[in-house]
DNA sequence: CATACGTGGGA
DNA sequence: TTCCCAAGTAT
């Protein structure tokens, strides 16, 4: 099977930007950038950050504002923060030098088992399987096997399985070959098993379960939270505070929104919650409701107009003009209220959502 | 082990 | 609409 992956990698491959690299930084950013995330949606901002930060001396020390701004819009922001952390580790414990063998790369703060071994795979050649979402799903396949890949344990029985199997012939494009059999051909409904380089051999094939496999555990559904969100305004200005607490959007910056159990209080509650946390007896105007689905919470943010002429003193954060903001990093959660703010988009009131309630 | 952690597109 | 999915890791 090794032998055929190979091949049928070199002549079957996409062009992708962190393909014509063996350098283990660039190797890396694109590993971490791949994690959950999907190839169309990396490669621009893959070039981008490492025309930004062209050297893990530069990540090292970069401020975290401009990590997360290079990273705005890719989600799972803590890849990025890890992703400094680990390049200080390399700065101070590798003198610079990212580290060439399993437990040093696997000890780095965001690189699990995977990551590790496609790094050492496509960087330094050593045979170390790296089985993702793919892989999972096209060895289930090929040997008609019925375990749950959303279990821990069956990543662990492949890894082995995979880990033996390797040699040192070709190692990151056995890796390479199997993800992108897996991304092209055995993909999750109607796979293309007529132009697949295993069809003779795979198990799924034979038996005919191709839409049987692989089993995977359905998600569970995600949490519904209801927001009063403020847009503090002096008509030029706005206010933004950023996220320190523990949990989703950690050191991006937010409009102030308070959760409430639903929204179905009067304009009164909205008074009380202006005049506690922003010590303004300003009326609130609503503005509109946005609802932004995580994957595993759902916000439901109803949006409140005050004006007010200078930043509340309990509120600690930002007071900046449409300009200013760009340098911010901010989730599209709130992102998309505030360019409905400037006008950059249209306003979405509650009658546009049929399923609010 | 199960859950937290983003986002946008496709069926 | 709703659900699933995408080159996973940390806890």
């Amino acid at each position: 099977m090794e032998k055929i992956v190979i091949s049928w990698f070199q002549e079957h491959q996409r062009d992708l930007p962190w393909r014509k690299t063996q350098d283990p930084y660039c190797i890396w950013v694109s590993e971490i950038m791949l994690q959950q995330t999907q190839v169309i949606r990396v490669i621009d901002y893959y070039e981008r950050f490492l025309q930004q930060f062209p050297t893990i001396q530069l990540l090292a020390t970069a401020p975290q504002s401009q990590l997360l701004k290079a990273w705005e819009g890719l989600g799972y922001y803590s890849r990025v923060r890890n992703m400094q952390q680990a390049a200080q580790i390399i700065m101070i414990e590798h003198h610079g030098v990212f580290p060439q063998t399993y437990s040093e790369i696997i000890a780095l703060p965001g690189i699990g088992t995977y990551t590790a071994g496609a790094i050492l795979a496509c960087a330094f050649q050593q045979a170390y399987p790296a089985v993702d979402g793919n892989v999972l799903r096209v060895m289930s396949r090929m040997q008609a096997d019925f375990s749950d890949i959303s279990k821990p344990a069956t990543k662990k029985m492949w890894e082995q399985y995979l880990a033996e199997l390797m040699t040192t012939e070709n190692p990151s494009a056995f890796n390479q070959g199997l993800i992108e059999i897996g991304a092209l051909i055995c993909t999750p409904t109607n796979p293309r098993c007529d132009q697949c380089p295993l069809h003779s051999q795979c198990q799924a094939v034979i038996h005919d379960y191709q839409d049987e496999l692989p089993i995977k555990a359905s998600k569970k559904p995600a949490k519904i939270y209801y927001y009063e969100t403020f847009l503090l305004t002096d008509g030029d200005r706005i206010a933004i505070i950023e996220n320190r607490q523990k949990g989703v959007l950690q050191h991006l910056w937010s409009l102030p929104q308070y959760q409430v159990e639903n929204h179905d209080e009067n304009q009164a509650d909205i008074t009380k919650i202006v005049k506690k946390n922003f010590h303004s007896t300003q009326e609130a105007t609503y503005f509109g409701i946005y609802r932004h689905v995580f994957s595993h919470q759902i916000w439901w943010m109803r949006v409140w107009l005050v004006h007010v002429n200078v930043l509340p003193t309990p509120i600690t954060g930002a007071f900046i003009n449409q300009v200013d903001f760009l340098d911010y990093p901010m989730a599209n959660s709130h992102r998309k209220i505030v360019k409905a703010f400037w006008g950059e988009i249209p306003l979405q009131v509650a009658e546009d959502i049929k399923k609010y309630k």
